[in-house]
DNA sequence: CATACGCTACGACAAAAGTCAGACCTGCAT
DNA sequence: ATGCAGGTCTGACTTTTGTCGTAGCGTATG
């Protein structure tokens, strides 16, 4: 019957290394749920009461300022996982704000249940010991970001980052760049007319296109 | 013989866990190591080779920018370790610069080594766990501060953090709180000036007065 | 006592970033 | 076709941040 689920669970590569068994008792308590577009799944501040794994769609991990800014942690897919930091840090409550990008369907584990797993399955700590690293590294250069190179850098980064060969064929609205970059529209506008200037890059309809890329890597870091 | 060892050793919380036998092997593959003040223990960017825990002194973990400016991440003290998220990362190298503030004495452990130990022992997987989260939860924090708040803003959140109750003893120069901040010693100079001016706080000799905690509160939010 | 050094204060300036308003273009629904 | 909405382009303007040079002040050192 819930044969949906069991499937979903498998399909989480953190939960890899479980024994049959376990999966089927997870299967009994996690909680399965879709989001419409745009829907928020999870408030920043409000206490931590379950965490989340993402089975199809997208989320975005974000934070919120008093005026109303944003910059987005990540944005992720299938198989990742959110919100799981804060059940090891007694009294923490969720870091970031979470919302539906797709629509997008969960699978959600109580705390409590979520920690005793963890104790009770050496692999799955460490897998999560891994995605914890590789999020501190992430964050890590995020700060470097933000603290020490201008707009203009992060937008060159975030760029050869996308880029898929010369291309970025993404549609990215220069608001959601904006909100990536920690910055406004305007200011994304700006430094993607001055690349242009530059000759580093060309606007095309629905895609960019990299003409220069040591250029762009030169700019990054600045 | 290796007496100092194994007590250095003992006094790490996150090998509180470990048996006589294991600590007894470790004191074995350690290597104990005392810096000089201002001395470079690990440089960012480099080949992840060990982890670190320290014994005694403090140690500055920070990221440099092209141009030499400089972004803390932490200070950490006696029991806290760093570069352990890489090693389970593979690939990644050392996510940023560490030196000592004081004299600084560390354990080392080489990655593999570091590694097996973490397979092989629950407790302190799970200690690692809650060290990880922590410090994702503070990342997170200083990202939105850097992506969303003025230098003012951060600077009396950073007062504020650093207060004992209504003053900050620590003698803080201006330039070690901007590379806390993200930025230079001239523009804590205004905003001190600023947050003075406004009646927020008060500057003594080798201390600082906080006039108006919730004036504070209210300006560290922008 | 003189000097050197580290830290701070201040003003002037330049660059970067944020804000605002108006106009345009496109696709879509009425 | 008309109107609307979302996204973009543009320029003007303000504020914030970064940079520079100079000067003051205290402590430590000789």
């Amino acid at each position: 019957m819930d044969d949906q689920l069991s499937r979903d669970l498998k399909a989480i590569p953190l939960f890899a290394g479980l024994t049959e068994r376990t999966l089927l008792e997870l299967s009994r308590v996690a909680l399965r749920r879709t989001y419409a577009p745009g829907t928020l799944i999870l408030l920043g501040g409000d206490p931590c009461v379950a965490v989340f794994f993402i089975v199809a769609g997208q989320a975005r991990i974000y934070r919120l300022s008093a005026q109303g800014r944003q910059q987005v942690l990540a944005t992720l897919g299938p198989g990742q996982s959110f919100n799981t930091a804060p059940p090891f840090v007694p009294e923490a409550s969720n870091p970031a704000s979470v919302e539906a990008v797709g629509e997008t369907t969960v699978l959600t584990l109580r705390k409590d249940t979520f920690l005793s797993l963890v104790r009770e399955c050496p692999d799955l700590s460490w897998a999560i010991l891994g995605d914890f690293a590789s999020r501190l590294l992430h964050l890590t250069d995020l700060v470097e970001d933000l603290a020490l190179r201008s707009v203009r850098g992060r937008l060159a980064r975030f760029l050869l980052e996308q880029a898929d060969g010369l291309y970025v064929n993404r549609q990215w609205t220069q608001d959601e760049m904006a909100v990536h970059l920690g910055t406004v529209r305007d200011v994304v506008g700006r430094a993607l007319r001055g690349l242009v200037d530059a000759g580093l890059l060309r606007i095309e309809r629905g895609r960019i296109v990299l003409l220069d890329r040591e250029g762009l890597e030169a700019e990054s870091d600045s």
